[in-house]
RNA sequence: GCGUCGGUGGCAGAGUGGUCAAUUGCAUCAGACUGUAAAUCUGACGACCUUUGGUCUACGCAGGUUCAAAUCCUGCCCGGCGCA
């Protein structure tokens, strides 16, 4: 049978699990490591594909979730998938909607990051415990068959299970999808996690059987199970060895962390996994987290961060994020990007796109998007560089300590 | 000139005897954001002091009434509108 996805390892680091890849897919290859930007509802918001294929973008990853409740799967089918409905004519990737059953569950109404960052009052008692049991109004109720939703849009109830947002992503026809998970709180005690994790492992199973019966999807499209357990080492590795006995086409890391040992949490899943298939380290990150993913082996990144965080006012540099809005960049006539990664032919300085910001104007977001994407688009390829030089460890520390010395 | 309504913190605009250093919006200053409920959200925003607290100066200006005034009274200054 006609694989829908090639991965071929074409350098290792010699110090750490880092790889350089390639992945071939029906709409084109992605060099590894690689990171795509998050176009949830078929947009990068407020970037035109011309733009992120000019910086040097793969991929891009959308939502199933989203599509499915606006416009619907059927006119992005009608379109002739996600790619062509968008406009973007290369490898594009769809999340099974499995992020939501988080966001629009528990997370809902909240103030919880997946990425947990270890709060705890004076007592060592995490302070968002009590919060984590009362009940509240969540957009979504899961039970053993699959995850009922309450549009955001409109409070219409839609009814996603394993089998559902497989055939929506079939519709919406993108290279990569992701089997149905359940993405659980960082805040989510041993018992939970494991009770979600043995029934995303039934979903995954349920996920890759209704993918197989499409023979001509499964064809066409690629099929990544998902690894979870949360922060649990036992349940890292019982995922990753559960997970990887299926015969998916790659993997997706996901669920919560906590910000000090996301990199162990990786690492034991990393260890497990088959190295001949991708990994993709889902909802991260950050410079220095797609760096730590990097290292133990991870070769596929997506985030909203660059684009929303973009949005929002803050510029990546070479120096660390900078708030652009703030009072001090109003006359700071440096470029935005120092290096002249993107904004070759115009340029665009500090205080320009400080200005564009406070006058509230649209391209100020557009503008600090792209040189988000932009800048994390060279650090994979610098990335890349680095692995295949064989310093990957040299590029890394430098990178850092650059990065996080304070601001100018 | 007469009549009438009004003058509140950077702006707009609430408040009409004590719970008012004064609602709210904007502006300003700062912060958060990791498979996008997000071009969103949060905090600060008279000065000083070590605080959940305290002191001082403030609602056009100057007096007055009152235990207490942004709020009531008198005069003045300024503005809108109407009539001459």
């Amino acid at each position: 049978m006609k694989k829908p996805l090639q991965f071929e390892i074409v350098a290792k680091d010699t110090k750490s699990s880092a790889r350089v890849g390639r992945i071939e897919t029906p709409h084109g290859h992605i060099d590894t490591p690689n990171f795509t930007p998050v176009g949830t509802k078929a947009t990068i918001k407020s970037v035109l594909p011309k733009d992120v294929q000019d910086v040097g973008v793969q991929a891009v990853l959308a939502n199933t979730y989203h599509l499915f409740l606006q416009p619907g799967e059927e006119i992005v089918k009608g379109a002739g998938g996600l790619g062509s409905f968008m406009g973007w004519d290369g490898p594009t990737i769809t999340d099974s909607g499995g992020f939501q059953v988080f966001s629009l569950g528990t997370a809902f109404g909240k103030n919880i990051s997946k990425i947990s960052t270890d709060v705890v009052d004076a007592d060592g008692l995490d302070v968002f415990r009590e919060e984590t049991l009362t009940e509240h109004a969540k957009l979504a109720h899961i039970d053993e068959d699959g995850v009922t939703f309450t549009s955001h849009l409109d409070g219409s109830l839609h009814r996603f299970t394993p089998e559902r947002s497989i055939e929506i992503q079939h519709n919406i026809g993108a290279d990569i999808m992701f089997a149905f998970d359940e993405c659980t709180s960082p805040l989510a005690e041993y018992e939970y996690q494991k009770e979600a994790l043995d029934r995303t492992h039934r979903w995954a199973k349920r996920s890759l059987q209704s993918h197989m019966q499409n023979t001509l999807a499964s064809e066409k499209q690629a099929l990544f199970g998902v690894v979870q357990g949360g922060r649990y080492e036992e349940l890292r590795k019982e995922s990753a060895k559960t997970i990887s006995e299926m015969s998916f086409d790659g993997f997706g890391i996901g669920g919560s962390f906590e910000k000090e040992d996301m990199s162990t949490a990786v690492a034991w899943v990393n260890d497990i996994l088959p190295e001949e298939k991708p990994r993709h380290l889902l909802g991260i990150g950050e410079p220095v987290d797609i760096l730590m993913g990097v290292e133990n082996g991870c070769d596929l990144f997506d985030c909203v961060a660059p684009t929303r965080v973009g949005r929002h006012g803050v510029v990546y540099t070479e120096y660390g994020p900078i708030r652009i809005s703030n009072k001090k960049y109003t006359t700071d006539f440096t470029l935005l990007d120092e290096n002249g990664l993107w904004d070759f032919e115009q340029k665009y300085t500090k205080a320009y796109v400080a200005h564009l910001f406070r006058a509230d104007e649209m391209v100020a977001g557009t503008l600090a998007s792209i040189n988000n994407i932009a800048f994390i688009t060279k650090l994979m390829s610098d990335i890349r560089k680095s692995i295949q030089d064989g310093n990957f460890a040299i590029f890394k520390e430098s990178f850092l300590k650059k990065y996080y010395r304070k601001n100018v």
